[in-house]
DNA sequence: TCCTCTGTGCTG
DNA sequence: TCCCAGCACAGAGGAC
């Protein structure tokens, strides 16, 4: 049976309109905005290359004088006229229509979506399998036999069965729930009263809007009766309003929209003109290398089949899985060998996906090359120490890279292979929708995912070398992955009976006040609200003016504002201190941590290992690095992360190791003994820039001297320093002074570390760890000073990085060799938290202690120090 | 209704 | 001219 030809009709104004407002800002250097165009042609080169459709056409209004108009006067009358910024860019669409060789459909006198409902009823009459492409949901009304809508808002095919699902009336009916509803936009009045829901609600009961007028008494809600009642004749013009026409007199001939490949040299000439320089790069790409892509996997049916492909593959084996929150399908390939598809939809098939990923994972032999492999590990039973080696593309990048945000599949193949592969979306997956078993652009979509990882091997392996950077991949970051795995598989015990207690009680004190600050502000506001309360503060009860904020320019009402006014014994800012406090930790932690926890009571984060640009990692879902520890409220807070029954749990942290870090790199004697001697390094900073013997140090020297350590490690300056001390800058440039009199290498190696960044336009880690600073060369001195901090503390903070990395695959290591019942669970820059059965807490405190401290020979000693308890908190002292 | 930006504040 | 690295909340406002 052959499947009929396909005409896809677009809805021209519908997508203009749509790009238009999609795309934030683009324009030529002469200022010209291009967005609307650029939107657009994107819309047109993915419904070209996703869809390849046999025939399209575009449908486009020539004038604005349209039947409906006459009729009916105020239809579109607060329709807003075409924004200034795009009526020059119609003539550019028209030319690039003309350049894709897509007809341009222009019927004088008519909507365009009436020249659509004739034509596609017209078309699908004849057979052809009709899409109408357009961001505008009127057209829903045309679906059925042989037509269909594509949505390019929403990215979503709608046939029949999508606009049921999603309006709950039949695609005919779509017009009454329109005419209820109403539509400001295009002034359709509809009945004042009811909205989406209801029009959904009214016309799935009664069938038609007229149907529902007829029995417009019966209607139980009163709103909606007496609305209907009201406006019975509104509704009725409401409807032939947006209903859209079928019969206008038009004869269309289908075969003139056959549709021919694009004209390369009329592209190459507009998209120079519009500077469209990625698309341009792209014309050139597609010309050296024509119709290279990703071949689509096969789908596989059973384990047997699954078996025998595994059987073809060699040493390199690409793996990807498929699929959202919950896993679809496991793809499978390898260079030159043909990719599979296993969907767990096949009967026996997830089974077999995970007996065979497992057997991959565990086969030292096998280099297993993937994109973010601890989402594809995750679907083997925890624990997972793979023996195979593992060939993450997401990790190499970001090894490469590590201050590009986004190391995305997608992104690497744009950037590395000038690829542009199918976004989830476009397979299928949408608003919890996904790819039916069998859909092609599923084995699109999984070919694209095992052949492009494959792919990236080679320009990345060339890039990341056989150097120290290599050595950080191989030794740091592969062996890190299944760690973090299976810390998050492990998760950690919450105890939401103590939270949800907490939150009862602070929800007491949070009303009493904001009683008590309504009253003191004379009038009921939001404590929330930082606008409102600036307004409260500053220019009703007229408080001495403060600080205004960068981007809007209203009133900073920052802790330290508060705290300033509140010294100066006003009682409002004191008790707005205390509210926040509150309902930080409130909405953050208290509430918000019990509703995380999975059915197993824990809490399970997701530990990003490709984020921060330093090479630390970061928690996410929720994060567990910023767990409050401070104020009393926060310990409370601490002690609701428990171990489990019959468990303790561990946490052990560096003392001071940035400072350390820094001791070492900087070769400074005069710090490496006093780290040598175990002495208490904010007292010893003291005594020597304030020329005082050591127990003579006073507090708030000691303060002081905390500040400057922790400001070297930020690269800190002057300003910044005085700030944080509350001197003035002359005072701070004391301290600065006198600091780099006493430990002169460290001033040296501020020098040697900024002489780098400049040289090289990158710093880098004791292990070899880079990160690269391009605006340390920048013309902005803002950027600059940026980047020479930068340069500063990210050798520090990442060699650090590094050091607790290297401590977690060596703690891991041993707890599996040793104490197989204890476990990690989590990480936060330099701490570590274990769980242990009770009698094993001290051998694993010992052990946990030990690794932490050998894991990096520095010329200063490393120090941990490592407690247990019942809960987080107990366990840190 | 959904999404993004902004101000704010928690951690190391 | 405000000190490094993160994540997440509520409010506000724009687009749909």
């Amino acid at each position: 049976m052959s499947t009929p030809p396909r005409l896809f009709l677009i809805d021209g104004f519908s997508n203009v309109f749509r790009a238009f407002y999609a795309i934030r800002e683009l324009s030529t250097a002469k200022g010209e905005p291009t967005n609307a165009v650029y939107g657009f042609v994107q819309m047109l080169r993915k419904l070209l290359r996703d869809e390849n459709p046999e025939l399209v056409g575009v449908a486009w209004d020539v004038s604005d004088v349209t039947v409906r108009s006459e009729r009916y006067a105020e239809y579109k009358a607060n329709r807003a006229p075409m924004p200034e910024a795009l009526r020059p860019q119609l003539p550019w669409i028209r030319r690039a229509l003309a350049a894709f060789r897509i007809p341009v459909l222009e019927l004088e006198g008519y909507e365009a979506d009436d020249v659509l409902g004739t034509l596609a009823r017209q078309a699908a009459g004849r057979g052809y399998e009709v899409v109408l492409v357009s961001a505008d949901k009127d057209l829903m009304q045309l679906v059925g036999p042989g037509v269909s809508v594509f949505h390019t808002g929403r990215n979503r095919l709608y046939d029949e069965a999508a606009v049921r699902e999603e309006w709950g009336v039949p695609p005919p009916r779509v017009a009454d729930v329109l005419a209820l509803q109403g539509d400001s936009v295009d002034n359709v009045p509809g009945v004042p009263g009811i909205g989406e829901k209801g029009a959904r609600q009214l016309i799935a009961e009664h069938g038609s809007l007229e149907a529902l007028l007829e029995r417009a008494g019966e209607v139980s809600r009163k709103a909606y009766r007496e609305g209907l009642e009201k406006h019975r004749e509104q509704a009725l013009l409401s409807k032939e309003l947006v209903t859209i026409h079928t019969e206008l007199p038009l004869d269309l001939d289908v075969e003139a929209l056959r549709h021919d490949p694009p004209d390369p040299a009329a592209l190459r000439a507009l998209y120079t003109e519009l500077e469209f320089f990625s698309l341009l790069e792209e014309l050139g790409a597609a010309a050296a290398a024509p119709g290279e892509g990703s071949p689509p996997a096969r789908e596989v049916r059973d384990a047997r089949e699954l078996a025998a492909a595994l059987a073809e593959l060699s040493e390199e084996v690409a793996v990807a899985l498929l699929g959202g929150e919950t896993p679809l399908a496991l793809a499978v390939g390898g260079p030159g060998k043909e990719p599979v598809l296993a969907d767990f939809r096949h009967a026996g098939l997830r089974d077999a996906a995970v007996a065979a990923l497992a057997e991959l994972a565990a086969d030292p032999g096998r280099l297993l090359v993937g994109h973010d492999l601890k989402e594809v590990l995750r679907l083997l039973p925890a624990p997972v120490r793979p023996a195979a080696r593992l060939w993450d593309a997401m990790l190499v990048s970001y090894l490469l890279r590590p201050s590009v945000h986004g190391h995305g599949l997608a992104e690497l193949a744009a950037e590395r292979l000038g690829r542009q592969p199918l976004a989830p979306r476009d397979a299928g997956w949408d608003r919890g929708a996904e790819p039916a078993l069998g859909d092609e652009r599923l084995a699109r979509f999984a070919g694209e995912a095992v052949d492009l990882p494959l792919r990236l091997l080679a320009p990345f392996g060339a890039e990341l070398g056989s150097g120290a950077l290599a050595r950080v991949y191989w030794e740091i970051e592969a062996p890190l992955l299944p760690v973090l795995l299976a810390m998050e598989s492990a998760g950690i015990a919450l105890d939401g009976e103590l939270l949800r207690s907490m939150s009862r009680e602070m929800e007491g004190e949070l009303v009493s006040l904001e009683r008590e600050v309504h009253e003191l502000a004379g009038e009921p506001f939001n404590l929330n609200s930082p606008q409102q309360l600036g307004r409260i503060l500053f220019e009703k009860l007229g408080y001495p003016a403060g600080r205004r904020t960068q981007k809007t320019k209203s009133w900073s009402t920052d802790a330290d504002t508060l705290t300033a006014l509140a010294t100066r014994g006003y009682p409002l800012p004191e008790r707005l201190l205390r509210y926040r406090e509150l309902a930080k930790l409130k909405s953050t932690y208290v509430d918000a941590l019990p509703a995380l926890a999975g059915p197993d009571g824990r809490v399970h984060t997701r530990f990003q290992q490709a984020v921060a640009a330093t090479g630390r990692l970061s928690s996410i879902n929720p994060n567990l690095q910023n767990i409050p520890v401070r104020t009393e409220l926060g310990q409370r807070i601490r002690r609701a992360f428990r171990a489990a029954p019959g468990h303790l749990l561990v946490a052990a942290d560096y003392s001071q190791i940035e400072l350390r870090v820094l001791a070492h790199i900087a070769e400074e004697p005069a710090l490496i003994d006093a780290f040598r001697r175990g002495e208490d390094i904010h007292r010893t900073t003291a005594a020597s820039v304030f020329g005082v013997a050591a127990d003579l140090v006073t507090a708030d020297q000691r303060r002081a001297a905390k500040a400057i350590n922790f400001g070297l490690i930020y690269g800190m300056g002057a300003f910044g320093l005085a700030q944080t001390l509350g001197v003035d800058t002359k005072e701070a440039e004391r301290f600065i002074a006198a600091y780099f009199a006493r430990f002169a290498r460290v001033q040296e190696y501020m020098r040697e570390t900024l002489g780098m960044a400049e040289r090289d336009g990158r710093v880098e880690t004791l292990a070899g760890r880079v990160r690269w600073l391009p605006e340390i060369h920048a013309k902005s001195w803002n950027l600059r000073e940026n980047a020479r901090r930068m340069a500063i503390n990210a050798r520090i903070q990442g060699t650090a990085a590094d050091i607790l990395k290297r401590a977690m695959i060596a703690v891991d290591r041993r707890l599996a060799a040793e104490l197989p019942a204890a476990r990690l669970l989590l990480t936060v820059h330099d701490e570590l938290v274990l769980e242990a059965p009770e009698e094993a807490a001290g051998a694993a405190a010992e052990l946990v202690r030990t690794e932490m401290e050998a894991a990096e020979s520095l010329a200063v000693p490393l120090v941990a120090e490592a407690g247990w308890g019942p809960n987080w908190m107990a366990a840190k002292s």
